[in-house]
DNA sequence: CTGTTAGCGCGTTCAT
DNA sequence: ATGAACGCGCTAACAG
């Protein structure tokens, strides 16, 4: 932008122009394609373009166009390894339409999230909120901006923004049901981020397991392997005969535990994780979990945002539902 | 930006002006504490910012203020768990000096990088380029822009450009010492992405550690659990007695498929492994591995990106020694 | 088809 | 201390 000592001389598009002996606007026209150009011209100035190196400005860009080119997404922890499966197929299609991706984490700080999606506001064209901790109020607040906006795995009953998220309710369901009838009568839920509406919703579900037969006690926990190894032991003490989880790295950090505590598993007791990190062959354990593709659920996430931006137009809301994997490490519990 | 149907209409500088009656420079004044105010008029400023939910506008301000207040990073592959804890300290050091932070992926594509960084600087005061596979002379190029950009982990000799890396030559020299003196001979290395200098780096350990009377046969792998546990029969057939890995995900991998065939770790075969992605607690199996704080380097990085774009002055090249950990899959080889 | 003109929204002189 | 005027670099509407 401008010339800052020690920095090359900003070519901007005038230095184009003239030395392409053209307007600027026609300079403009031919790098656009937004108007038929003379050929002759049209060689002329893609020749300066190239000796002199010209880029334009995106910010120049963004003001006169009224858009920046660019999408945003909130995060809570980059380094749960939730997300960079999501970002990625995110900024693939983000990319594919010729936008950029700005990042941002709260750091599982929700009272951080209000202000960086503000400032996302300010130089995104759209956002995506992934896993937002803030209250119902915030986000409706957010929301009567009507920045266009998407919500990623966070359902927020009468609110009408965009979503996608996985039915975690149906998920854990499944898990329940699965181990019910495998069963056990009671389990221990080793439990996630208390913010988390994830979280929540899978908790939700044992209320309806109680229909079969299962009491499911919730452990506070975390959302770490190193979680699931300590709060392990906890678990046991409510004399359950399985274990499920907020996800696998906690499922597998607890199977570290009870492998230690000489607790053979699915045989006395059993372990059940959650989205399917596919940490398989790194634990060589093949753990019985509940999922739904991730690439998927982000790309999704981004055609909604894609979408929302080109008509206007709110999608439905998307909720995608969870596949059971059944694999070793549930059984029936112990007869005594 | 400008309004479009459908959408509230922005809310500019201008319009908190007369709102508040005053001028758009005082407005911008008391926004950013330029110049001294009359505290009746900071009042009636910040009111009217209030009531209308006035934010400025990102590119607006960049285009006036030549900085975009804004990093570029570029990393190969989003989904490589390597990345997550880099984006993750340079995203805190970015926000710590109010700069947000713009995030592109090559996906292990050598040929896409170059455009990509291109972009980044249209729209980034600053690039951060992570692990880039690009050859010397497309980074020299790049570098010849005078575009404030600071490589990470890819040392270019005779480029003059901020860098910060971890020593991986010395970090697997260290290992090959590791391996040696427990009497080990012959080893095979699972090796990663080929465009990679840190692959390559790790390789060139190898030359030395003939001086220790290791001979190590390089194996065509990967990076991910998956390509370890393809690979490990094709290291086995060197006949070999230990074996090296690209990072930890691979060795893992290669443990997974070593248990299947009933090979027993560390007495019949050591194995080591790279990065410490402490997943010991998921594959509850302490490997043997090297590394260094990824906490600590990507935050480094971003303040050398800070520095260089603060004071303009070049960083001398920062070179991270790796830690060995000795844990339990290394030991003497079995005496025949 | 092309050049000229007028903004986009903000920061920053320069007068006052 | 404050306002008016200009420029950042680019696109779009308007002439010709």
């Amino acid at each position: 932008m401008q010339n800052r000592p020690g920095r090359p001389p900003r070519i901007t598009i005038s230095d184009v122009s003239t030395a392409a002996g053209v307007s600027a606007a026609t300079v403009s026209r031919v790098l656009n394609g937004t108007a038929k150009v003379d050929s002759s011209l049209v060689d002329r100035v893609h020749d300066a373009v190239r000796q002199l190196g010209y880029r334009p400005n995106a910010a120049a860009q963004g003001l006169a166009r009224g858009e920046w080119g660019t999408i945003g997404v909130l995060v809570p922890d980059l380094a749960n390894p939730y997300f960079p499966d999501i970002l990625k197929a995110v900024s693939t299609v983000a990319r594919a339409h010729g936008r950029r991706m700005m990042v941002m984490e709260s750091d599982e700080n929700p009272a951080a999230e209000h202000d960086l999606v503000e400032d996302l506001m300010r130089c995104c064209d759209g956002v995506l909120l992934c896993s937002p901790r803030m209250d119902r109020a915030e986000l409706v607040e957010l929301a009567g901006r009507k920045h266009p906006m998407v919500l990623f795995n966070r359902v927020v009953p009468g609110l009408s923004v965009p979503s996608i998220s996985v039915d975690f309710h149906g998920g854990m369901t499944q898990v329940c049901g699965h181990v019910a009838q495998l069963g056990h009568r009671r389990a221990a839920y080793l439990s996630g981020p208390s913010a988390s509406w994830a979280n929540a919703e899978r908790i939700r579900a044992f209320e309806g397991a109680r229909a079969f037969g299962l009491e499911v006690t919730v452990v506070e926990c975390g959302a770490t392997s190193q979680a699931g190894y300590d709060a392990a032991s906890a678990a046991l003490d409510a004399g359950v005969t399985a274990i499920l989880s907020y996800n696998d790295l906690v499922a597998f950090g607890a199977l570290s535990r009870l492998q230690e505590l000489g607790i053979s598993v699915p045989a006395d007791l059993s372990v059940v994780g959650f989205d399917d990190l596919s940490l398989d062959r790194v634990a060589h354990t093949e753990l019985t979990t509940v999922s739904v593709s991730r690439d998927n659920l982000g790309r999704r996430g981004g055609e909604i945002l894609e979408e929302l931006l080109v008509t206007g137009h709110d999608a439905d809301p998307v909720y995608l539902p969870m596949t059971l994997h059944l694999r070793k490490t549930t059984a029936p519990p112990p007869t005594i």
